[in-house]
DNA sequence: CTACTCACATAACTATAGTGAAGATTTGAG
DNA sequence: CTCAAATCTTCACTATAGTTATGTGAGTAG
């Protein structure tokens, strides 16, 4: 076989479809709506609403903006509940880049993550450092609970001010809300594993 | 003029198709995926796929769908950030009706929501509550703040079994954290308001 | 029972989403 | 600079989403 196959298998659209259908009219009936009516505040015809309810037509993307729109729901709502289907893992292939999204001082740091996109969930990152790299011009303070774990290399991890030096294979575990920032003060590369654990709600 | 006005003006689909196109483009480049890979592993044509992430084509639901499994992202992450413009006024006609949703000691009454539909922020409901009933059965117990007020009628809340008797125009306010139930025990259909802030994250 | 209304489903048509293949652009090595 | 490989866009076609108009079936009044 020529091609890599997919994290998971593809989602059963027909299914989608039909639990979709199920939400628009369960919820326009829960608003007193006819078909009618919904029909006349979204610009869509009857027609097309009927056959979306009824999962026998695949609503287009400004159609979904349509009737979440007359329905006043924000048009996530209508994908609830159909994504904890989707894969625990990341392929090193498909790791998610935070480059843009971490702070300047990072500089030359690859941030890379490797835990699927949910929110607010436990996040875990890939980073590399090189030679020289130092965060301590800003520590990173926020909450929930933090453990490091180093692949290759060398890093000294500060908390608090505190210097703990890390080699291939060492972990450490602390309280995100200590200030903590860390520094590759060898000549190597070091590359580790980072997770983040927010506190839930 | 015949036809009631919508609540807000209908989306302006051409933008919202370009922000999402543009969303799909970057995550795909976080992800370091070449058009060509993330047809393949969506089972969409590349030309789709560049048409949508140009803004140049209306993704049906399905295809949302696959690009979302692709991307490993939950699909509504394309919606994020463009419902903010939706209208602040539930008109009484579109009132979702919380029957359903409410406990079974509720019985006859009516519940209606009067926020839109946004999650965790503040929530109101219209209640309509016969003559006789009464939650006593189970008494609600959450977290935030509520508010009452009465339209019409008559009806005794009781917070941690402390009874106040409330008549039209009468309003009460108190901490979710306190167990309340309220009775009907009047001769008259009682309508009232009621506010939930759950508190914020 | 018949005529009328309301809510929803179906049918025939047309506009466009999505496909496969070929063309344009960019990137990088020599 | 030139060529080649990789990446992205465009083109001609087909499958289907969405429209207008009509049909069905349940209720209600006369």
């Amino acid at each position: 076989m020529t091609t890599e196959t997919s994290t998971t298998a593809p989602p059963a659209t027909s299914e989608l479809l039909a639990t979709v259908g199920n939400k628009v009219r369960s919820m326009r009936k829960d608003r007193g709506m006819t078909l009618a009516r919904l029909s006349e505040i979204t610009g869509l015809s009857q027609a097309i609403v009927s056959q979306i309810e009824r999962g026998m037509a695949n609503p287009s993307f400004t159609t979904l903006a349509q009737l979440a729109h007359g329905l006043d729901i924000p048009v996530g709502r209508f994908f609830i509940g159909q994504d904890q289907s989707r894969s625990p893992v990341v392929r090193r292939s498909a790791r998610r880049n935070l480059q843009n999204v971490t702070r300047e001082s990072v500089g030359e740091a690859i941030h890379e993550l490797l835990t699927p996109d949910r929110d607010g969930t436990i996040e875990a990152q890939w980073i590399s450092t090189p030679p020289g790299h130092d965060t301590s011009a800003t520590p990173f303070t926020h909450s929930g609970e933090e453990f490091c774990y180093i692949i290759s290399g060398r890093k000294d991890v500060y908390l608090d001010g505190v210097c703990y030096s890390l080699e291939e294979g060492d972990s450490i575990t602390y309280s995100s809300e200590i200030p903590h920032w860390y520094k590759n003060s060898y000549e190597e590369v070091c590359v580790a594993i980072w997770v983040n654990a927010p506190h839930a709600l």
